[in-house]
DNA sequence: ACCTTTCATAAGGAAATAGTTATATATAGT
DNA sequence: ACTATATATAACTATTTCCTTATGAAAGGT
């Protein structure tokens, strides 16, 4: 799985983001799919700013985007981030985390938006 | 790349290992050969005290074996830990640490010792 | 204009982290 | 037995981390 070649700085970094269970399985989440804050804040039954805080720190590292829909900030996997693709196969190492979303969508949490 | 899966959580602890950036280069390290702590005080110029706490927390997590040769102490990649090709692969997209190990047989601070 | 909802930011506190120095333990050599 | 070397552990400190509550800003609906 050889990619570009980085600095221990730069790998420390993305693991550091990695190495908290919160993030880790909000990275796995918005692998299946992009989501907005709130959709997160039901998942997770943690604080808003606690989710935007995790949010911020893996948007200040590019590992996600943000973009606005009317009153929403969705959150996406960055695919032009330079690790995305190993990004990607660690995720896919993960627990399925569609569930979850499907789990949203019963209980009618799911935001629907046409942009 | 897909390996065994695992939860969150143990992947969190394993990347949160990963995400300092002393001990990453010292796992770098170990994936070229076995070395001896007072080895890796000589790579790292720290207090012996920090890599021996850096070795224990990789320790507990069996991410390395540890195996004493007379008064040194040497520690190595766990070979048998779960995910140990998955770490292959992502340190094989760090810089090499051969030289490292070079610089030190150059400076006669490599330890040998035949047991 | 006003109110509601969504999200971000600020401020603060508890716990975890990574380093230090001091000390204890284990092995080797004399 | 004594000394030297290698390593581990304990105790301490400074910093970072992750959460909380309180507040501010942006957008939408009436």
């Amino acid at each position: 799985m050889q990619t570009k070649e980085r600095t221990f700085e730069e790998a420390a970094t993305l693991f550091k983001l990695m190495g908290d269970k919160t993030r880790l399985k909000m990275l796995a989440i918005l692998y299946k799919d992009e989501c907005c804050v709130c959709e997160l804040v039901e998942i997770f039954q943690m604080s808003q700013p606690s989710i935007s805080q995790h949010l911020r720190k893996l948007k200040n590292a590019h590992v996600v985007n943000e973009r606005r829909r009317g009153q929403w900030i969705y959150y996406s996997l960055n695919r032009e981030h330079p690790f995305y693709e190993q990004l990607l196969d660690l995720l896919n190492t993960l627990p399925d985390t569609q569930p979850l979303l499907n789990d949203l969508q019963v209980a009618g949490k799911r935001v629907v938006c046409c942009d």
